[in-house]
DNA sequence: AACATCAGATGATATAGGTCAATTCTGTGT
DNA sequence: ACACAGAATTGACCTATATCATCTGATGTT
């Protein structure tokens, strides 16, 4: 339906037009053959399929080849608390390494395309391959960066700061794979983006509404354009690494 | 001044009362022995003393022998966000694995001892050591998971929920250290709770006042006791991960 | 096509926590 | 011992966002 050159398979990590990003650049062409059959391939996704519950135990990294991913968890008080929002050329499944086990969940939020990273590999090929390690490294550590930047907009930002934070990151995301930076599908209902925000789906909408009244976006449904992307960068202050 | 007995330098990794904190248990002797070498022991450092600053190259991360740290951002606009406090057995400086330079500032809060673990040695070192690799990525996991058990917590729960929260991961974090889990010494100001919390120094002070009305908590100044541990946990939702 | 269910928008009202201001306490340096 | 700057507390007031309620239009199902 959308973006159907995104589906098409790459049948190994070199041909794949997302490697420099789920894999690091420094790999020697030997290394990468060996990465490369390693990787569980293809794993066409249908909206709302689990990728792994929160409990499973840990295997794998995911990337994301098309389509989207939320990641979230249930509190103890049995509520949904939405951690983060994953785009094609992006890893997750950090989550669980420290324990052996996913803390979160992991949904597709729209028909997608995933890779599997089986960690075990991972871990025998990074002892001949440092670089691999480093990157992976580097990946959590990108993670880390992400979440301190939300705690920061949640902890800081008025809601208005955090919408156009979260729009101004999904659309650097976005160009940085060399799709639209300004006209794009959010794959993620309000409630989602309330959730992940800190904020009620009603706050979120009238956001949406205001924003629209400023001629700053332009959104019907899920469908976004941003108008005025300078005026609504400068609103989000906490974009930069979320 | 306080608890002397931390003070005391062990003069290798074996004989440290926190190595099974801050080194990987599975570790066999003879590696063991390999990484104590590399790592720089010592460094008393005073109150308000820089660890390293944002921006700075990142060369290391330090385990916490005694005191307290708090790391923090300035973010876009100039505002401090503060966004970790670590106590003794503690692990921290993990930000910057990313860019090879530090993205917060780390400062102690109180009179502290800490040990430098070089990263180059450790990078050089966990080929050889594949358990050392993986303890550090399991302890950047839990990094990971802390962020994001705040993020819920900044999310999701109210002013008195936070405080509470927070209260209760010191109470278990010293507890886990052999010290006392209901009397204490807060190292950090209100401010910096304030801030870490997403909530200001005059809130904070009411929700503490709140709590001694409530015998939840006996407090003076920076001295806290604990009185009602269960009805204080009760609160504390999200504390676990914390 | 009809129906049920869900996502989103909008309005009226309530409230938790922010802001501003004044006061007291405390630790530090001379 | 004194003075001073900073930390903490407390009160009065205000505002951003939550809550509750209603309505509309999508989406999916029999």
């Amino acid at each position: 339906m959308r973006s159907p050159q995104l589906m098409i398979k790459p049948n190994n990590c070199q041909s794949c037009r997302m490697s420099t990003l789920c894999l690091p650049l420094a790999l020697r062409t030997s290394d990468l053959d060996l990465l490369d059959s390693a990787i569980q391939r293809g794993k066409p996704m249908q909206k709302n399929q689990s990728v792994f519950y929160a409990g499973d135990k840990f295997t794998s990294v995911y990337a994301i080849r098309s389509g989207a991913v939320k990641s979230y968890c249930i509190t103890d008080d049995g509520t949904e608390q939405v951690t983060g929002f994953y785009l094609p050329g992006e890893v997750f499944g950090w989550d669980g390494i420290a324990n052996g086990k996913h803390s979160n969940h992991a949904v597709v939020l729209e028909t997608s395309a995933l890779c599997e990273i089986p960690f075990a590999q991972f871990e025998r090929l990074s002892a001949t391959m440092p670089m691999l390690q480093q990157h992976f490294m580097r990946l959590m550590s990108k993670e880390i960066s992400t979440d301190q930047a939300l705690i920061t907009l949640l902890s800081k930002n008025s809601a208005e700061e955090r919408v156009a934070s979260l729009l101004i990151s999904l659309s650097k995301r976005l160009k940085s794979q060399h799709l639209s930076a300004t006209k794009f599908r959010l794959p993620m209902s309000r409630a989602d983006i309330g959730n992940y925000l800190g904020l009620t789906v009603e706050t979120v909408s009238r956001v949406f509404s205001r924003f629209q009244n400023f001629d700053l976006i332009y959104c019907e449904r899920k469908e976004i354009e941003i108008i005025n992307l300078q005026r609504l960068s400068s609103l989000a202050h906490n974009a930069e690494h979320l």
